[in-house]
DNA sequence: GAATATATTTTCGTCTAGCGAAAAATAACA
DNA sequence: TGTTATTTTTCGCTAGACGAAAATATATTC
């Protein structure tokens, strides 16, 4: 419509829509009535109806009486990608490897926009509060590994970052002022890690440190994380952080070697 | 076309390409080129060209030179699907239980068509061969967890598999044989649970045991496998089995307290 | 380094698939 | 029972998606 949107042809309109009706199902909103996808997609009903069915036939979503829900075959979708960036073989070991040694969970992300995605996990224990689990997106600026990554970002992209900033405070003691904020990306970009603790929810320590490909290039983070009240800040780094850079550069070095992770990560 | 294909007006095409093609991309075929979507979907270069691009400017698809392939972003749609089901909560401790007891690896699995597909899974250690994870298929003949739940089929639903049955010899042991295979669906019915050994590749033996809805109705099945030459079927069922029925028991009455889980995995 | 073959992008005319508005039917509620 | 909300269907319209084919770019071969 604006004309700074230049008219597209090679678009396809129904396939946005399509996926968009899938992302209207969230962790809130695990069940949805035709008339609240039509609400939250901002469709007509009768096209909210048509891409639900369209997904029903396809055996993507399922309806139980009026409602309609994801069905698990809408997994095959990302196993693609996983099995294809040798996930479970160049990554998961690793992680493993620094659950194994300091138990807790460990992760790895990248930056998804303005928030972090979870692309692999490994954890001993059921998570303390937030269980997360791949695919899963948290914001940046709130989380050990968003702030590696927001660290390792070129100026211009960091600019956008903050452009599209909004902070919230997820718990009292969450970082929310850019000023302050831009002093803790500092310091982790000089350092090579960072901690957080009880900045997403209260209770989640985490450490984590970039994953570099073989430019140099910062991909992906990993972190090790675990209960606050359990884990002093300094403690984790003395203990864990020589072994999560060894892990990263293990990773690192993987990536040469399984391109379509590498590739996956790539800008 | 045909004319038993009523012609229906609720279904979106373009969204059931679109899906298409990201399922074009597969464990074998993780990077692909225009002309090579092209192929496998069946559509002309110019349709596959606008749906890639579609995909890649919504970020479910990245392009490395001239090659496409699936983003991390992908990973979010079945994430949605994974909380809803309270996957973490209510099966993933579970498997976390049966592995830290008899180590290898745990899951669980529900009925895809004539496929079994991985919703949960847990290992100790890489699978020695095939690493099952969440979102993966494999045929349903030819796996423990595939052979309860292919025995718990309404019978016209199993004629319907038998009649899409296209068997193959994934090892040299695998059976095949369909009057075979009849006998051991029966004998896993009768007995609640079933062991293969080196039926979906060499090294694996797994036993399976079905997980049931209130209602009594096999909806989902969990296994422990490990591999073959460490393992021996009897010893396997004497140690694990009735550790397997407990979780599978916990997890059935887990269905009631999740109804996401329990809906999703319904008929 | 031409020449040939392949793959990708663009153009364009066609037409249908998908759209929304509104009516009809159904279900929920009071 | 009446009233409201939700879902389904109908239908006319047109934008949007399609395929064929040309134009361009890229890779391969000799």
């Amino acid at each position: 419509m604006s004309e700074a949107d230049t008219k597209r042809s090679d678009y396809v309109d129904a396939l946005a829509r399509g996926l968009a009706v899938i992302e209207a199902f969230g962790r809130t909103t695990p069940e949805l009535t035709l008339s609240e996808v039509a609400q939250i997609t901002g469709m007509s009903p009768a096209t909210a109806r048509r891409n639900l069915h369209t997904l029903e036939e396809l055996g993507f979503v399922k309806r139980h009486n009026k409602r309609f829900l994801l069905a698990p075959r809408i997994l095959t979708l990302g196993s693609a990608y996983l099995q294809a960036a040798n996930m479970d073989e160049a990554v998961l070991p690793e992680l493993r490897r620094i659950v194994t040694l300091f138990g807790d969970a460990a992760s790895m992300a990248t930056l998804e926009g303005t928030e972090i995605l979870y692309i692999a996990h490994f954890s001993e224990l059921r998570a303390a509060r937030r269980t997360a689990s791949v695919g899963v997106t948290y914001p940046a600026y709130a989380t050990s590994m968003g702030r590696i990554l927001l660290a390792a970002l070129p100026p211009a992209e960091l600019a956008a970052y903050w452009r599209e900033f909004r902070p919230a405070k997820l718990t009292d003691v969450t970082v929310t002022d850019r000023a302050e904020l831009t002093a803790i990306l500092e310091e982790a970009r000089r350092a090579g890690y960072t901690v957080s603790v009880d900045q997403l929810d209260y209770g989640i320590t985490s450490l984590a440190v970039p994953v570099k490909n073989e430019a140099g290039r910062v991909v992906a983070a990993i972190n090790t994380s675990g209960y606050s009240p359990r884990l002093d800040a300094t403690k984790l780094v003395e203990e864990r952080l020589a072994e999560l850079q060894v892990s990263a550069g293990r990773i690192a070095h993987l990536l040469a070697r399984y391109p379509g992770l590498a590739h996956s990560l790539l800008g």
